[in-house]
DNA sequence: CTATCAAGTTGTACTATACAACCAGACGAG
DNA sequence: CTCGTCTGGTTGTATAGTACAACTTGATAG
């Protein structure tokens, strides 16, 4: 493939359309994005198979999910089972597996809601903050090479693509009332 | 279909920083470049997985990997299994499996290299452009909704960040990649 | 009280994956 | 030419992550 990226200047040349007219919407037939479209993906696909390589190997003690979970839960401060597996649109199973996991790893303790005694709330022990830290900070290190280089202003915005996509993918309501 | 997040304007403000003081990125302490950094792995993993798991709902037929081998195959127009597995950073052994089971489903074909017997090189088959075309197709509608409301622009660039993320990632030695 | 729903857990099966052992062509050295 | 070695690929085996379905328990409505 050939990237002809320019100079790291600004990493990216955009340049090119922004035609745009109006743009915006879905307008049909605008190749030019379906490419992008297409890119996004395959190059989202690619990453992901990556970074599930490369982390199991960089920390055998936590799996991609595991600290993926860790992190949502720190970001969150203590959510439900239910939360983690309709934020990751996983399965009740696999979460309440993982979870299990997570604490009888000590990383995470579960505290009975009174309001619910269904409702477990999980939080981070001591131990679990510790770890998703230090795990955080290999992470990042691994990224900050990969992502040296590139301008703060391009790294901003590229993590602002991306949080804008996640949860524009977010669902909107997700009341039971399904009958 | 969702409302539009925003106006078509420019989906994501980055706006702030940029002023980046020196900006030469990997300078350490780099607090925002951090935060970015760490938001788009989250991001990126959060994506992954929500990715893996719609893909298989769209398209039982075609699990995501053999969806991304299938599309390098296309986009490089045949290739070696171990070019596939190193671009992927899977093992030789899983392609070797993946390629088996999507030959078996008639989708690519083996064609031995005349110049070295041990080599297989693999082609799309015309069914499995077909389905690789189709299965595109709809992907490409799904995040086509999701992206609709962002800007050619934005498109574009955030391709290209990908891009640009993960090729750095590939090669060992290429040119200088300066930086 | 009973029916029903929601949160979690457990049983089971499947898939993707890695690692290691192995087979088969290619290639250089003697 | 034969031999060791390298490389591309396959197969055996083990493991993790996952989904689905059946079940348990608590909450809530009629």
């Amino acid at each position: 493939m050939k990237a002809p990226e320019e100079s790291d200047e600004t990493v990216v040349t955009t340049g090119a359309s922004a035609d745009a007219t109006g743009t915006s919407s879905d307008t049909a037939g605008t190749s030019a994005a379906d490419a992008a479209v297409e890119s996004i993906q395959r190059e989202m696909t690619a990453f992901a198979r990556r970074a599930r390589a490369t982390a199991g190997r960089m920390h055998p003690e936590l799996s991609l999910v595991s600290y993926t979970l860790l992190g949502h839960l720190e970001e969150c401060g203590g959510c439900r089972a239910t939360d983690l597996a309709s934020h990751y649109a996983l399965d009740k199973s696999t979460v309440s597996r993982q979870v299990a996991a997570l604490q009888r790893a000590g990383l995470i303790e579960r505290r009975l809601d009174p309001d619910d005694h269904r409702v477990q709330v999980l939080h981070l022990t001591e131990a679990g903050t510790r770890i998703l830290a230090q795990v955080t900070e290999s992470r990042r290190d691994a990224f900050r090479e990969r992502l040296s280089g590139w301008p703060e202003e391009d790294l901003e915005r590229f993590a602002a693509y991306l949080v804008h996509y996640n949860t524009a993918h977010e669902p909107p309501v997700r009341k039971g009332s399904a009958s």
